[in-house]
DNA sequence: TCGCTTATGTAGGGCATACTACATAAATCT
DNA sequence: AGATTTATGTAGTATGCCCTACATAAGCGA
């Protein structure tokens, strides 16, 4: 049934953390790409051998799913909690925006997002699962602005969502924060008047 | 002296056409990016064999140059055409974005631009020779904005960019020409702001 | 202590990649 | 015609990739 730990402890202990293995190769992934960082980059990076790391993880798709997910907690923009209800949609959108110039500036040389660059990966899996992934955020936005602006939020979903992949992509070519930033106030510019001061909820 | 003929025709002759094989290998190129694309599909789709190939080409990135070089004459945008000084500055960068939404929409298959594409390579020589080709024509604009703006050529020149890398990504990720073209019309609304109507000239 | 279970280390398989050595074919120049 | 030049076709090299077979080590339960 469970193909994991049943029993916490039977047989040889693991040599080293799967979760930190996970928080490394996040690291390098984010830094360098799925496809430039290889299986013996990251066993290299944590001090095991081959057979190790397919124990713990199947194989390199499997570790990236792990990382994805733990980007998703700890690295990804929490559009949920942006995206209020309280609030005009105009501000709560160029918040991610500013959110996002956040995130994409330099944190340890892993900049960009990590989903928006897997979606450029030459692996099938790896740019299919980043393309769901990015598709979904997609649409928390579009349902977001549909409520109380139903005819504007195709477009304004994809001028947002197009903002921050080029945000992310200049990021990725030695933008610092605030070039990022300044870019989302211009893209803010526009939502802005796209969707004029609108009775407040 | 010179590495090419010299005499138009001596020895046995070539049973392809370059300059046609670059334009298949442009083909591939642009649909499917450099990593993406093997020597072997190349020689595959032109049907020869590896040392015609690199005969002809010296190398991948060889090729690839040749790529870039005609992509530039053929696929790119004209920059130089568009920025017009006798017209106000906000219309020419909104033109020039309106023109990237109608070349990065699917054009047998070779979607997005192939330049930015190239920006996302695995392979360090097409990523920095396309990154310097991206720079170079941010310095066209840049520049073009400074002559009668510059206290904004930085930041819009950053915003004109991230959009157009932003349009090129959706592209590739499926959105149509109409899809493009409101984005960059988004876009324009936050350069219409930011450059408020000056007097012509 | 003995079996059972799980992880490890060594070593390597299978495959795709970019690229090439070498003999041969097909043209021109003298 | 013979020499020279250039391109071709066959076959293969070297490298890096993802992944694995197999014997061994290290823990637990009985």
């Amino acid at each position: 049934m469970s193909p994991t730990n049943i029993s916490p402890s039977r047989g040889r202990p693991r040599r080293f953390d799967p979760d930190q293995a996970v928080e490394t190769a996040q690291q390098l992934f984010h830094t360098y790409g799925y496809d430039a960082v290889s299986v013996a980059d990251v066993t290299g990076a944590l001090g095991i051998n081959p057979p190790s790391f397919y124990a713990a993880f199947g194989n390199k798709a499997g570790l990236y799913l792990r990382v994805l997910d733990r980007y998703a907690k700890t690295g990804a923009i929490d559009l949920a909690g942006i995206l209020r209800a309280d609030r005009p949609v105009a501000q709560c959108l160029i918040a991610v925006l500013e959110e996002a110039a956040r995130r994409y500036a330099a944190n340890n040389g892993a900049v960009g997002c990590l989903v928006l660059e897997g979606t450029h990966s030459t692996d099938a899996g790896a740019r299919s699962v980043c393309c769901a992934t990015h598709a979904a955020a997609e649409d928390v936005i579009r349902r977001y602005i549909a409520e109380r602006h139903p005819e504007e939020a195709g477009r304004l979903t994809d001028f947002v969502s197009a903002t921050m992949s080029g945000m992310s992509d200049k990021a990725r070519n030695g933008q610092d924060l605030d070039r990022l930033l300044a870019t989302a106030r211009l893209a803010g510019l526009a939502i802005d008047q796209a969707l004029p001061a609108q009775a407040l909820c």
